[in-house]
Formats: structure tokens, sequence, C-alpha cells
DNA sequence: TTTGTTGTGTTATGCTATAACGTGTGCCAT
DNA sequence: ATGGCACACGTTATAGCATAACACAACAAA
């Protein structure tokens, strides 16, 4: 595990207080009284986390939350992770599931289609905000 | 299914046209030939072709594809539909997977969480662009 | 005819992301 | 030690994606 920078460590900081999801530019604004004055601050320290694993981008969102299994060496790291993303309140529960995994897997095979990234995001309304 | 209207139409007759998803502003400049002047008019005819199934949003892309399943009366057009985007030539395949979608489908029955719209694109390199 | 709905057009604006350039710092091979 | 390199950082400008707010026209239902 690598030390992060001091943009990095800010970043990941703002976004593990987070309940919900930010944008860069949110970051940008919550990081202002750090010295963030521009965009590409927050991109570049995203950029590396999300290298690093430590960071997920919500593509459907155009945001991103701090990983739900940092500090776990779990299988998470490295495989394809889900999202489940509340319209109401905006949390995110983070999941994985290794069948969804190889069924796509095996499909992408299957094609000669070779995978980089693979994205699952469901989108809808937690339990809580669907009760009421 | 009902008439499209004009700008439906050839909102979806540039997507057809096209090998690869396109953007709202590719589309834009594309039918500005055809009285097209703002990004609204394709925004709206968008939705409208969204809605109605004819096209889908690549949401890693910030793009838009018509409908591979268009005419069929396929499983497709109601359910969760995958994505196969080759990051090198562009090109889009789409398909459908009970099992993915089932799977997704218990995990948010379990969880309690009701699910509205479901995303899965896997981007990474086809056949083609694969091998050479 | 009035009213409501839907599609349309236009202007302006806001949000998301990156290009291009320059600076400073630490490292290490010569 | 010093020259070269890699890398994080900072700044300005710009590109790309999306919607708000307002106005008008066509048409169907009451």
């Amino acid at each position: 595990m690598t030390q992060l920078t001091k943009n990095q460590d800010l970043v990941l900081g703002a976004l593990k207080r987070s309940e919900a999801p930010l944008s860069a530019y949110v970051i940008l604004d919550k990081l202002r009284d750090h010295g963030f004055r521009a965009p590409l601050q927050v991109y570049r320290a995203l950029e590396k986390l999300i290298e690093m694993g430590l960071v997920h981008r919500l593509e459907s969102l155009n945001a991103f939350v701090a990983c739900a299994h940092s500090g776990e060496s779990c299988c998470s790291h490295h495989g394809t992770v889900a999202f489940a993303i509340c319209n109401a309140c905006g949390h995110v529960m983070e999941f994985h599931d290794h069948t969804v995994e190889h069924r796509l897997s095996d499909w992408a095979r299957g094609k000669g289609f070779k995978q980089e990234k693979t994205t699952i995001e469901i989108r809808g309304l937690c339990a809580t905000c669907a009760a009421a």
C-alpha cells in the first residue's frame, strides 16, 4: 500500500466522510479551505485513488464514492463491483456477485471480447425510501 | 407503437446509420442541415426515444445508441440490457442475460431495494481490435 | 371557443472533464 | 554535486455534456 499524497488524502477523506457520492466539483468546494482552487487538483487525485482501488466512479451519476471495502483484503478489490444507488436519498450500496461476474466473463470470452472494466449500477429506491 | 415526431425520427435515423454510439452534440451537428440548432432539440427527442425503448443511453460514454432489437418483439424490450463497448473502435454489442438479470433482481429483493433501472456495461476490446 | 397537452424553438446557463503550460521537489546515476 | 528524470502540484483556458426558463404553434377534448 503506497503512501497517499496530501491531495489524495484530502479527497479520500472528503469521500469517506460523505454519506452519498460526491461529484468532483462538490469535492472541490469542500476542499477550498484546504487550498484547492481548480478541478484538476480533484480529478488528478481521483484518478490515482481509483487506480489504487480506494475510490469508485459511478458512471450513471458522474460522481465518486470511497470503496466500501477499504482495509479488508476481500476479493472485491480485484473483481467487478456492483452498486445499488438510491434515487431518493443518494445512498449507495456496494456489493459483489461472483455469479454475475462469471456470467459476464463467460459471455465476453465467448465473443472474444477482452474485458477491461465492467460497470454494474442498479438505480432505484433503497428499502427505507421505498417504504416512505 | 406510437408514431414518431419529425425530430424523433431524425434523431433515431442518425443513430441507426451510425456504427458507433453518438453523443447528443454529435447528433446535433449531423442534423444541422435538417434545421436543428440547439442541444435541447436532440435531448428532447432522445428522452422520448429512450422511454419508448428505441434508444439506449450508455452511461459510461455519455452517448446513445439505437436499440439493436428494434422491430423484434424480443424480451429485451422489457428487461435489463447489457452492453459490451470496444474502447478502440467504439463498436457496441447489445445483449441480454437472464441469469445476470435474475441474480441482480434477487439481490435487490433481498435488500428491499426497489429496482428502477439497471446499467451493465463492459468496456474493453472487441475481438477484431484485440487481435490487432 | 376555451382549455389543456404536447412538440417545438431560442437564449442563457450550469455542470463535468481535460488540454496545455509551468513550477517545485526528490531521487539516483553519472 | 549535479544533471537528468519522474512525479506531484498549481493555474488558466477551453472543450464537452445537460438543463432551466420562456415563448409559440398545433391539436384534441370539453
